[in-house]
DNA sequence: CGAATAGTTTGCCACGCGGCTAAGTATTGG
DNA sequence: CCAATACTTAGCCGCGTGGCAAACTATTCG
């Protein structure tokens, strides 16, 4: 997940698709780098199931999977509230230095 | 950013730095590596901004630095705006379908 | 059919990342 | 002051990543 968004032409190809499907060519069209060096973070972003592709003739579409993009606002709530259990753990500590 | 948390490693130091601050050496006591290692995440973290640490003696401590998180979590909301936008845009074309 | 289109596969290369050991530098406790 | 502690630096290595060009496959259009 990280991985593949850390690449900024993937990043790229995630707010792209946020505005809708797209095919392999028309994607490719905005990034300075050929098509098979291109592909490969297509697969990438593919094998980390951000999207979802399917090939109807010769043209691959790609769609955008939200539901996985979810899985890193988890992560981010999971540190939150770390550190949120802590603040509290800290409020009480200082609350009861008061007595 | 992403390039720091893509690190399952530093990650782990992140989620550890949430409960609170500290020493490169208490941290890397979690993680099967050497020293010199762990250091090179904890300076990867430091030039991505997610932590901060200072040295005081000779042990050098990190905190973590929760605004920068907020970074990863501005990016995500800006993708659901985008995405917002397109389903707002669709909305109204099936919308209007119905004159 | 034949040519253009849209991917795909293959093979190559440079570079950087993440790991290691060994040796060096401050600090600090006895 | 000396030894232990806590990093730090330097240098090396293997592998994966991201890029390329060239050649191949499968559709589609005229």
């Amino acid at each position: 997940m990280f991985v593949a968004l850390a690449d900024p032409t993937r990043r790229g190809v995630v707010r792209r698709l946020g505005q809708g499907p797209a095919s392999v060519g028309d994607l490719a069209g905005a990034f300075p780098m050929t098509l098979p060096s291109f592909l490969k973070h297509v697969r990438t972003l593919e094998s980390a199931g951000l999207i979802r592709t399917t090939k109807a003739g010769r043209v691959r579409t790609c769609v955008l999977n939200r539901e996985r993009l979810a899985v890193v606002e988890d992560w981010l709530a999971e540190q939150r509230a770390v550190w949120q259990q802590r603040t509290d753990r800290l409020d009480r500590f200082v609350t009861e230095e008061q007595p």
